[in-house]
DNA sequence: GTCCAGGAAAAAC
DNA sequence: GTTTTTCATGGA
């Protein structure tokens, strides 16, 4: 029999963390209720209002989804820190008052984030889906929270190993509709893969936030942009800022005299995760 | 047809 | 060293 856990959370929305750009793998199942993948892992989630539904059990809740969603964290102290007499991020917290950075696995926000340069989120969302079900395993989703409408008969795909990218070369991933990237997630595939690979991983997850930058953007197609969203997505940099066009263009209409990041020191990407979210769709 | 999308590499100045 | 061009691709 499944096991549901349910529990009572605020500054949660996970309709607003899944549209807030720094996951591809959540979908609406309608009702409330959402698929999330994550690596491996799978679960189905209801909310309504501050409560929630969470399909893997408390284990697995405690265990992983937790740390994951970011709960542990106060977001009511962050949003507190916020400048009394900016206007602007005031809006854009109470607009999305349930956004959370989440806790995602390196190697995946690599990958990500390396589709993610010039491109935009609907196409992201196919890339990374079609990367999983080429390349990732094929799993039973779950026993029916509800119809999986959205998981082909009932099952999803694990985020591939680098090793599988890897060994398609960049020849396996011509139709994965990534256009001049795919060059970019071989080298960084094959960058990731066996023992070495594991070690620089390894390296990378132990390292502080400037360390972590300097090793990323040593690597063929990283740049300070997506450096900085695998920091503040694969790595909890929470310091990190990362800047991309939405950004860009708020911080020159609305922060024309410069971003008060000494404001928010050691916050400021969830500030930014505030500020896009808003951009996007307030 | 042109412009844009959670940019970065390569070329040109 | 800094600025400009190029790189795929699909949607508005």
């Amino acid at each position: 029999m499944r096991e549901e856990f349910e529990i009572q959370i605020k500054d949660f929305s996970v309709e607003q963390t899944a549209y807030s750009g720094q996951c591809f793998r959540m979908r609406n199942l309608g009702d409330g209720v959402w698929a999330i993948l994550a690596g491996g892992h799978y679960v189905q989630v209801k909310q309504q209002g501050d409560r929630f539904a969470f399909s893997c059990g408390e284990d697995a809740f405690r265990g992983f989804w937790r740390e994951y969603f970011d709960l542990g964290t106060d977001y009511g102290r962050i949003k507190a820190m916020a400048d009394p007499e900016d206007d602007y991020l005031r809006k854009a917290m109470e607009f999305g008052w349930g956004v959370r950075v989440l806790r995602q696995n390196p190697w995946e926000m690599i990958m990500t984030f390396l589709i993610s340069q010039n491109n935009n989120i609907t196409r992201i969302t196919n890339s990374v889906e079609a990367l999983c079900k080429k390349f990732g395993e094929r799993r039973i989703a779950c026993d029916g929270f509800v119809p999986d409408c959205m998981l082909e008969d009932g099952c999803y795909y694990t985020f591939p190993s680098p090793e599988a990218v890897a060994a398609a070369g960049v020849e396996g991933l011509k139709d994965l509709g990534l256009g001049y990237r795919d060059k970019y997630l071989a080298a960084m595939a094959k960058r990731c893969c066996g023992e070495e690979g594991r070690e620089w991983l390894e390296d990378l997850a132990q390292s502080d936030y400037e360390t972590a930058c300097g090793l990323l953007l040593k690597e063929f197609g990283v740049g300070k942009k997506v450096a900085d969203c695998i920091c503040l997505f694969g790595l909890y940099h929470v310091e990190a800022f990362p800047i991309d066009t939405h950004i860009r263009q708020i911080l020159e209409v609305h922060y024309p005299k410069g971003f008060p990041y000494e404001s928010y020191t050691g916050v400021a990407g969830i500030i930014q995760q505030y500020l896009f979210y808003y951009k996007l769709h307030g």
